[in-house]
DNA sequence: ATATTTGCAAAGGCTTTGCAACCCC
DNA sequence: GGGGTTGCAAAGCCTTTGCAAATAT
C-alpha cells in the first residue's frame, strides 16, 4: 500500500476530500527531512496558495498526518537548569496546563547513551511529554478537538 | 548567594552590563511557570519596552541564562509516527542539521514510567538533544557563536 | 446538487531594526 | 567620557480570515 493511499485513507476516515492540493503537501513531505512552513510554502510556490499550505497543515496535524518539531521562535520562556534545575515538561493536552516533571539521573544518561550511539555528541535535551493531568484524566471525557 | 547576584555574574562575566531592565525580566521569570513573550511583555508593560524584552530574551538565550520551551507556531513539520516511525531529533549546534534518531524500546517506555510517576498520562512525547555531530565534532572549534 | 475546499487579498500579530537619548562602567 | 543599552516608531514577516469561485463526492 503506498503512502498515499494511507494518506487518501486518513482523510476519507474522516471525511475530509482527498484533494490535490493536500497531495502535493503530503508528498512534498514525504521527501524531506522537517521542513518549516517558509520552506514548504516556497516547495509548493505556483501550485497552491500560502493560505492552503497553513490550512492543509493545520488539518494534517489535526489528523495526526504531520506532527511539529518545534525549533523556533514562538515558544515559552523559563530560567535555564542553572537556575531551576535540569526537567522536563508535562502538557496536558485538555487543560493546557504545563507541569515540571525533576529530570530522573537514569533516564537523562539513557537519553545521552542513546545520542552518542548515533556518534553525536549531546549537549542538552529538551523533552516535552504530552498527555492528560491527573485531574483531566478523571474527568474522563477525551481531549479531541471538534475537527468539522 | 541570591538568584540575582548570580544573573550579575553571568552578566559580568561576558561583559554585558547589569541593568534594570534585564533584572527585571529575571525577576518575573524567577516566580512563574514557562511564559510565553506575550506574557512576559505584558508583566513588563509600563516597565519596559516589547523590543527590549526581546532583546533581552535573546541575550539570555545567549548566555544559557534562559531556555526555551517550545510550544507553539513557528515550528518544522515532518510526517508523524504513522508515516515515518517514532523517532528523536539530534540538533547539530554547529551546522544546524538535524538527524533522526531512531526512538529506542527502552528509552521510551523509560519516559512513559518517568512521566506516569508523577499522576500523569503520558499519550506521546517529543524529545529533542541538541549537540555536536559527527563531522562538527572532528573539526573541533566549538559551536559559541559571537555574543558581541 | 451540495458541502467542502481553494485562491485571492486584506487584516492582524508578532518580531526586528534604525536611531537618538540614556545609563552603566 | 565612551561604549553598551534602551525606548520609540516604523518596517518586515508570518499567519489568519472573509468571501466568491472552483472542486469533490
Amino acid at each position: 500500500m503506498s503512502e498515499i493511499q494511507n494518506l487518501q485513507g486518513v482523510l476519507k476516515s474522516k471525511s475530509y476530500s482527498f484533494t490535490l492540493p493536500r497531495q502535493l503537501v503530503f508528498e512534498v513531505l514525504l521527501n524531506a527531512k522537517p521542513m518549516s512552513m517558509a520552506q514548504l510554502i516556497k516547495a509548493l510556490e505556483g501550485k497552491m496558495d500560502r493560505a492552503s499550505v497553513y490550512r492543509t497543515a493545520e488539518l494534517f496535524e489535526n489528523l495526526g498526518v504531520v506532527h511539529r518539531v518545534n525549533t523556533g521562535w514562538k515558544y515559552k520562556l523559563e530560567l535555564s537548569d542553572m537556575f531551576i534545575g535540569h526537567h522536563h515538561h508535562l502538557h496536558c493536552s485538555k487543560c493546557g496546563k504545563i507541569e515540571s516533571l525533576a529530570g530522573s539521573p537514569m533516564l537523562e544518561i539513557m537519553i545521552d547513551k542513546v545520542a552518542a550511539s548515533s556518534d553525536f555528541s549531546p549537549r542538552h535535551h529538551q523533552l516535552e511529554v504530552y498527555g492528560l493531568c491527573l485531574a483531566c484524566s478523571k474527568s474522563q471525557s477525551s481531549e479531541a478537538k471538534a475537527l468539522h
